[in-house]
DNA sequence: ATTATTTTGTGCAATACTGTACAAAATAAT
DNA sequence: ATTATTTTGTACAGTATTGCACAAAATAAT
């Protein structure tokens, strides 16, 4: 009786990870629905076949894409943020980074999540669930955190946390979007500027 | 000689602007790419020659349905203001209606035109040139009226008119992809009076 | 009635799509 | 060497896509 060393069978010619974080770029270029299996296949040189072996459905790769998205997305650190930490500036912190990276993908991308939530939020497929599911659990991530900005007296004591982490996402879903026409970094930074002046953040200096 | 009083040929089955209402709606709850023009002439019970025939090709049928929905859209309003209008009171009211159109909408569509953008601006498409076009034309009009909106002393005479134009457009953007995961008439209502708030317009009382 | 004009309907071309079935190839364990 | 296991490659099914060519139909003007 021997220990595994290597998985059985024909080893894989790509590796599986490696492979969603390839085609997570061409969902962010293309879309979901514009970027066929047939066409990643072909500009990876591998087979039609291969890719239904390793992911079950075109569905499925979107949802594997996503998640490996959200790992390494700007917001992916608000929302791992440790308690007492000032978080107008984590907020600001994040802000500009959605400015830096959007603005400076030539491709003009814009945000992957929300292209693609966009695009499939009022679809009756299976993915588009799953995708609402997850920005309901993304809007919940960021009203606790706004309660804890008001905890902190961050935030005025009445401030309704539900409604300010919305327009929050709200301004932050239009700001990705905003850089889909090309707009500068610094264009963008003036902009988050603007909205967090006015959203009246007291920063803690103690 | 005889004046014309029909056009002369075999008359044409539909009337052209209104097959271009009801397949706005169609673009509206399928998107661009995933509607085809095979299924819009089954569903309309019509041949697909004889869109071809009305409409040059799928951009331009696209295009057409665009200008409809601008003209009817909530923000059309906005566009036609007069001067000396209480611009505080005609933003919160078309962002009033939008949480009313959006909303209550069952398909829960969002907004036609940022679905579009979304799914197209980054593309080569020739639609997709028009429609960054429009967008831009859509922020110089926004800009010229916080501009009148500063000289009426509604918003602070330092304000910088094209970056608050940009924030407000960025929320009302991210406002029609909130309504898309079904939020309530009075949960966005609450968002904008939140917005407005904070941005800080001063109502003219007198 | 004939002609000009316009839309409709049929049929075709060329291509693309997702997903599956099944044999062939490549490896680990026995 | 044989067997179990896994991936690869080929072929197919069934359907959908945009767009065009051309005849048939329907109307206005002559």
């Amino acid at each position: 009786m021997q220990q595994e060393l290597e998985t059985r069978g024909r080893p894989p010619i790509f590796c599986h990870d490696e492979l969603v974080r390839i085609i997570t770029e061409m969902f962010w270029s293309d879309g979901y629905k514009s970027l066929s299996i047939n066409s990643i296949a072909k500009k990876l040189g591998l087979n039609r076949t291969s890719l239904y072996n390793s992911f079950k459905s075109k569905e499925n790769l979107l949802l594997e894409c996503l998640d490996y998205y959200a790992e390494q997305s700007p917001t992916a650190k608000l929302f791992q943020h440790q308690p007492q930490q000032n978080i107008s500036g984590l907020l600001t912190q994040v802000l500009y980074q959605i400015c830096r990276e959007r603005a400076n993908d030539p491709l003009k991308r814009g945000c992957l999540a929300a292209n693609i939530y966009t695009e499939l939020a009022s679809d009756k497929s299976c993915a588009a669930k799953t995708i609402l599911d997850r920005n309901e659990a993304r809007k919940k991530k960021m009203c606790l955190i706004i309660k804890r900005a008001i905890d902190q007296q961050e935030l005025p004591p009445n401030t309704d946390a539900e409604i300010c982490a919305n327009v929050i996402l709200s301004f932050m879903n239009g700001l990705n979007a905003h850089a889909k026409s090309g707009a500068t970094e610094q264009e963008m930074k003036k902009m988050c500027d603007f909205f967090i002046g006015k959203i009246g953040f007291v920063s803690l200096s103690s």
